[in-house]
DNA sequence: TATCTATTTGGCAAAATAGCCAAATAGCCA
DNA sequence: TGGCTATTTGGCTATTTTGCCAAATAGATA
């Protein structure tokens, strides 16, 4: 009856959380390539600064991007390298579906 | 003004969104070790079977469990070994927070 | 100073998620 | 068969998340 889900994994949950998004998954994969400005990132996404700015800050509070003004812009960049390699590991599973999918796909012709 | 936020994107998005809790995390973490059925999971997270019971489903329609029926039960278990090393990768952005909030602290002692 | 650009904040409505209870299902065992 | 145990499903409410608009803020520049 004892309950073991704990402090840990809320920690890990919100961190998660705030990469389970697509436009900030979008995000992420540009801000490997290099850091971007706020305006720029807005361009390429295609909806409201609001919410990209929102967007950005739900990635800042989790701990997972940077900041820096610089001139007139503000520039955000990957704060923590292996984010990339966790979504290859995402990549992994859906690849396993697809092929999962093709196996019944294959079962059902015969 | 293009939309650059594609389906690559909403796909990430999905499997993410499934292990973003800590119910699920729980459960992947214990998964890890070994199979499980949903009576166990139950009495380890104590909440009610019919919410462990979703989030098993959150995880199985994201293709990250498998399922096997064996006598009265029915045993779930991690479809892709890489989940924990992606955790791995959580753990580094958390502990990069708390050295920073660390690095504030000891500034403001001064 | 006035204006313009870039970014953030507040507020709101729509959509998605979570978790409980009750009820349905499925298979085992006496 | 009838009663158990294990698991899932349906329904409902509370909470959280999204994304837009309008307005505020911050700096740069004319």
């Amino acid at each position: 009856m004892a309950n073991r889900v704990n402090t840990k994994h809320e920690a890990w949950a919100k961190v998660i959380k705030a990469i389970a998004h697509p436009s900030r998954l979008f995000i992420i994969e540009e801000l490997d390539k290099g850091e971007q400005c706020v305006n720029d990132l807005t361009a390429m996404i295609g909806s409201d600064a609001s919410t990209v700015s929102k967007h950005l800050s739900v990635l800042k509070n989790a701990g997972l991007v940077m900041v820096e003004k610089r001139g007139n812009s503000i520039f955000y960049s990957l704060r923590v390298p292996c984010i990339m390699q966790f979504i290859g590991c995402v990549e992994d599973v859906l690849s396993s579906n697809a092929k999962e999918h093709m196996e019944i796909l294959k079962c059902c012709k015969k």
